[in-house]
DNA sequence: AGAAACATGTAAAATGTTACATGATTGT
DNA sequence: ACAATCATGTAACATTTTACATGTTTCT
């Protein structure tokens, strides 16, 4: 099963919200989806050649828009099945081999782990205050949802860190 | 910043447990890191060849044994900086463009996740059970820190998907 | 004018999966 | 005997990152 539409539906998706250069799709993925989704300059570009050749999407002077088809296109990925691969964690990787580690090491992991988690707390509480003030834009609701699911986990995140720093504690 | 020594701490580490064949590092990283970690034979195989050829693991009749050099390199690798590259959530990526996929497929995602979830409650339950009686395995406290996280993630993926439904339907 | 950010792209290297091939061992 | 599982490996393909090259625009 390929995995390849991947990056495709990431960005016929970005321009689905609005026209953009890719230099602002990379932007956006990297500063509105940054939390659960990563591409680089290296798939963005040939991705973008590739839609406008299927005409897909188009670039008038600056931004490239997507297209009526690409708009069928977009809804034709979103109904595919979602990609199941367990997502490669390393530090539980890491925290796995703990033993070999070391306690403490270990320990260190868990509160860099904490601190990363409040800071993306932090980081997420300003996005949400943005989009919650956006009371017109049609995209409200499911970016609130993203939000919420990147605070949720971070949220579980820091719990399970100090949990796990007390039982690894002496 | 290369992300290239991934599968070969996986592997050293696998090993650093106990012996094992190729096919049995593959069915432990399936089942015992299969909620954080994936790795194929195409991986794999590959990699003891090469391990083997620097001295870090040996074969002796079946299975595959890691060296004191071995161990050495574990702890070099465990030493080094967590690749932080965002992992790719077809879910939340899905949820982002809900407008174009509308609510109810959305909210179908939604359920999916959250019996998804329940599901990973479920299996981590039981591996939770049988490691807690290992009493006397000394990678124990690890190995629980690694389930504890699964859980953790699991009950908020479902209170999220829980509140998100509500917020989404009319 | 100079620095920083914007913008587009390519080539090479690394990484990873899938499909296939092959045979031994174990359970029924 | 047959099926399932164990076991090892390779080749082709797909994906992805990294590093580099190049030029424009905007801000100070």
């Amino acid at each position: 099963m390929s995995r390849r539409p991947q990056t495709e539906l990431a960005v016929l998706g970005a321009l689905s919200v609005e026209p953009m250069t890719g230099y602002a799709v990379r932007a956006a993925i990297t500063s509105t989806l940054g939390h659960f989704w990563s591409e680089s300059f290296g798939q963005i570009y040939p991705t973008l050649a590739r839609l406008q050749a299927e005409g897909l999407v188009r670039k008038e002077d600056g931004p490239f828009a997507i297209t009526p088809a690409g708009r069928a296109r977009l809804r034709e990925l979103l109904a595919e099945p979602i990609d199941r691969t367990p997502p490669r964690n390393g530090l539980l990787l890491r925290l796995f081999f703990g033993r070999t580690l070391g306690p403490d090491a270990s320990v260190d992991l868990l509160r860099d782990a904490r601190a990363e988690a409040l800071s993306t707390l932090a980081t997420l509480a300003g996005i949400r205050a943005e989009v919650e003030s956006e009371t017109d834009n049609p995209d409200r609701a499911y970016f609130l949802v993203t939000i919420a699911a990147g605070e949720a986990t971070a949220r579980a995140q820091v719990e399970w860190a100090e949990d796990s720093i007390a039982a690894l504690s002496p």
